[in-house]
RNA sequence: UCCUCCUUAGCUCAGCCGGUUAGAGCACAUGACUGUUAAUCAUGGGGUCCAAGGUUCAAGUCCUUGAGGGGGAGCCA
């Protein structure tokens, strides 16, 4: 490679040096001056041309979006906006971009409007930001994991389990649509589907996760699943990147100390490492602000962000959390829409209370009601409550789900019998239980819902660079 | 899926109680200017007013239905 990125370029010594540069033109102002951008950077270097001594057919073609080769000598700004730029010596024009049919103008345009243009918003400074910082916090997670002895287990994509009923799901098949084969009952035959039997798309890793960790010790997964829910919010969808550690001899503390740290650990790196970012993503939503009343105004991005790492989050059982509520000032005054008593699922409106109002800061929420939760959770000694939590954070609500896992055999299967759950697709997991069982816990990161937490962006699809959701699979 | 708001130029929006040729800023084109930072100034082109149906002498404006989008809720990560 004979180019320099321009974050390179941008951090060196103006000696008039001569550098290749290679990217794509953001404005180009008085006939003079290039904004190129390559996307290693949120900043842009600035080429100066003369155009006097440019042919006019090139300057013509520099336009916004148009993909540019500079050669140049790297100098001293004489501007002010800029500590370096580039003395252009040679422009070449390596994709040209019909300025009249280019959708993004060199202006703030809507998230909305942007997402419809799904192939070409990374080219934007907001969205540029965001895949960045989503790649680090990837790394990060990769990292912390490796550096704790954690091994990256592949959990299938394509799986014939739908036991833990965590959703609706997508279903896989190469039979055809119009005349699949059929039984003698009449029922489409899936013993003749590709498989041989009927398969969906993973809704979560977490079962064939314990398999691994009753083998490696610690192990994660961080893959992308799916939820054939019709769901329509900023914080749902269709597809999702989750990360899910499952650890053997971990029991609910040190489920919850692992979760702490880990969330706090990568949101540390994203502060180190994408500070341009975050500061651009800073400043974008607190115009945003702004443009609200003093009231409803959220913390600052970086503030909100360095408040998370610095503090403890609150450890507090769900009882506890019942008790606080049926406290509370909405509460007393009917201001909840959704009534509170012991053994109610938690409602959006009663968490925010416990995170933005009573404790404001992150909180960590355990034993939970087992009627509530899923089979495989641990049993408390009580008979009532199970060995779950839930990490709540402000604005996304709920980031983190784990618990300690049921791994008494009995238990377990009288609990399936309980909850209606069929053994016979899960012998596998049952069979974990009977061959050298032992505590174990583990829990589920939704990826892309730490992507908003840490970009400050409201809407999940945008946070993602190819958003899955109901009726939206243009791209 | 439910509640609610929205859909007018490439983008962001205004358009009053239904009334005669539907506007602005930005973008784009042309020209001027040339150390700019979303450059500036002048001029210009650009409209299926989301779709279908209805009410009316007259509909961008009112009504019905549908589509798409935002926000809230449910489900959840």
């Amino acid at each position: 490679m004979t180019h320099r990125k321009v974050a390179e370029l941008l951090a060196a010594a103006p000696t008039s040096q001569t550098v290749t540069v290679k990217g794509w033109v953001r404005t180009f102002r008085s006939n003079r001056f290039i904004a190129l951008n390559d996307g290693s950077t949120i900043h842009n270097v600035q080429v100066v041309v003369d155009f006097e001594q440019t042919p006019e057919a090139v300057l013509k073609r520099v336009t916004t979006g148009a993909c540019l080769a500079v050669t140049g000598k790297l100098v001293a700004s004489v501007g002010s906006g800029q500590a370096v730029e580039i003395q252009a010596e040679s422009v070449a024009i390596l994709g040209d971009s019909d300025p009249e049919k280019f959708p993004l103008q060199p202006k703030k345009h809507s998230l909305e409007f942007l997402r419809e243009k799904a192939h070409l918003r990374p080219r934007t400074n907001t969205f540029g930001a965001i895949l960045r910082v989503r790649h680090a916090l990837s790394f990060a997670i990769h990292q912390y994991f490796n550096d704790r002895g954690f091994y990256n287990l592949h959990t299938p994509i394509i799986t014939a389990s739908d036991a833990e009923g965590a959703g609706q799901m997508f279903r896989v098949t190469t039979l055809d649509p119009v005349n699949p084969p059929r039984t003698e009952a009449g029922a489409v035959d899936y013993r003749e589907d590709f498989f041989g039997r009927s398969t969906n798309l993973t809704v979560s890793g977490q079962l064939e996760g314990e398999l691994g960790a009753l083998a490696l010790g610690l192990i994660y997964t961080f893959g992308p699943t799916f939820r054939a829910e019709n769901s329509n919010t900023p914080r749902h969808l269709a597809e999702f990147w989750m990360i899910e550690p499952e650890m053997a001899f971990y029991d609910i503390h040190d489920n919850m100390d692992l979760a702490e740290d880990f969330v706090k650990t990568v949101i540390r790196y994203a502060l180190d490492r994408c500070a341009d970012d975050l500061a651009f993503l800073h400043k974008r939503l607190e115009e945003e602000e702004k443009t609200k009343p003093q009231a409803e105004r959220a913390l600052p991005l970086l503030e909100k962000l360095q408040f998370v790492v610095d503090n403890a989050f609150e450890r507090l059982t769900y009882t506890e959390a019942i008790d606080i509520l049926l406290k509370s000032k909405p509460h007393k005054e009917k201001k909840f829409q959704f009534p509170v008593e012991w053994g109610i699922d938690l409602q959006s409106e009663h968490e925010r209370y416990l995170v933005e109002k009573h404790f404001k800061k992150p909180v960590i929420l355990t034993g939970y009601p087992k009627d509530i939760k899923a089979f495989y959770m641990k049993q408390n000694p009580d008979g009532k409550t199970v060995a779950a939590m839930d990490v709540l954070f402000p604005g996304i609500g709920e980031i983190i789900g784990g618990s300690q896992r049921e791994d008494d055999y009995d238990k377990l299967r009288t609990r399936m019998a309980e909850m209606h759950v069929p053994e016979d697709g899960l012998w596998w997991y049952l069979e974990t239980r009977q061959f050298g069982t032992c505590p174990h816990a583990g829990f589920g990161l939704g990826f892309e819902r730490l992507v908003q937490f840490v970009t400050g962006m409201g809407n999940i699809r945008d946070v993602i660079p190819f958003p899955r959701t109901p009726k939206n699979a243009e791209f």
